[in-house]
DNA sequence: CCAAAAGTGTTGGTAGTACACCCATGA
DNA sequence: TCATGGGTGTACTACCAACACTTTTGG
């Protein structure tokens, strides 16, 4: 008997805190008390998209429906008691729309800085990395940042999510050129409100229509 | 009760005749007599990629230990009987290297040309879609053509396998330029014998350190 | 006036694309 | 001698990478 359960990688974007991951405390054994990715068994007349969105939406509060299938973890002593194949999704989401309620089998839910990770129960830090490395593939090839940034923000924000994402320095300049090229963003007249010192950016808004074209036909953002 | 099955896209390659997919004839209910793609239940303590092989192996005969895992299938009714997520597996191989040998749950197995195939059973159509998708992708990020030519070919060869599996046509001298500023091909002094009339081609090798390495780090062939 | 962040162009190199004629062979 | 397939080079273009100084603001 082999049970199926699904995994959600949810990555969560803020330009203050950079990349963290949503995670939670186990409630129950195996690896009671000990931090996991959310997930769960998927039911007999769900399909893996519906369980994996149903047991985000359950343990953490979170509710997202564009998570992607990222790979399917079978071998057999995964799960140190019975036999578990976990389909793992993964998503990129910016937290803050988000109010994190812990239940069923968690004691606790919350984001997690990529870089002040807590040991992770089962086979989820493997799950964790592969995730991450699909991730900086898949912005190469798609815009971001339609769903992750404000309805009008500067450019140094895009910039930097990309910079966050890659986890590499990016040329300001040849990275607006391409960008701009791409001809997804609108200038606006609007001048960002600062915080602190520095020369105020202007704001920028996606054209939704030319956004969502282009996430079907692709870009091309090597960096 | 969910059930796990592991279902092998296995694409064949000839010069002769171009891709080919290599199904089976369904032994037993439901689509009884049917083509399928060679595939079944995952047994408790092996893992996925075991199990691809080991079901490939007892339907149709063939061995190979190189499948990548595609995307796992998971929809409800996908089976009409029970529920069954099945974690789908392509490959690329020679189709001459192999006797075929239907056993298990499978009346016959055989080859069949891309633009030649019988109605398939289930869902198999669309995940024999979406491994089409994914080869071409994938061989414009990573060389092939070690296993699937000759130890020694003709260049058009090299050049035949792309254009069939990119299913476009490819300027000969760009092609040859790109590949060979790569340096995985050794070109012999020999030439090619020839089966009718035309001049005849040098025989170039792998150098197969060279070619291994490539598939590690990565190529580039945009067509 | 100093520190912080935004804005802005040019140049050189590389890689890609388009394109056509001659050569060696078998029939 | 004709048909078949192999072999080869150039020129144009487009994209990419590297690179530094000026402007606006807050403190």
């Amino acid at each position: 008997m082999i049970n199926l359960a699904v995994d959600a990688v949810v990555f969560g974007y803020t330009s203050e805190d950079g990349l963290s991951v949503l995670l939670i405390q186990r409630k129950i054994p195996p690896f009671e008390g000990e931090w996991a990715l959310p997930g769960g068994l998927v039911k007999e007349n769900e399909s893996l998209d519906e369980a994996v969105m149903r047991e985000l939406k359950e343990e953490t509060g979170v509710s997202i429906n564009y998570l992607e299938q990222l790979y399917t973890f079978g071998e057999p002593k995964r799960d140190p008691r019975n036999r578990v194949v976990s389909v793992a999704y993964y998503g990129l989401v910016r937290p803050d729309v988000f109010h994190l309620l812990a239940d069923t089998d968690a004691l606790e839910a919350a984001w997690f800085n990529l870089d002040e990770l807590p040991k992770l129960a089962f086979d989820h830090q493997n799950i964790l990395n592969l995730a991450r490395v699909r991730l900086k593939g898949k912005i190469t090839y798609e815009p971001i940042g339609f769903e992750l940034l404000d309805k009008k923000f500067p450019f140094s924000e895009l910039e930097k999510l990309y910079q966050t994402v890659l986890d590499k320095p990016i040329d300001r300049r040849n990275f607006k050129k391409k960008i701009m090229s791409y001809d997804f963003l609108e200038e606006t007249t609007e001048k960002q409100i600062l915080k602190g010192a520095g020369r105020p950016g202007n704001l920028f808004k996606f054209n939704e229509k030319k956004y969502l074209d282009l996430k079907k036909k692709g870009i091309n953002i090597d960096l």
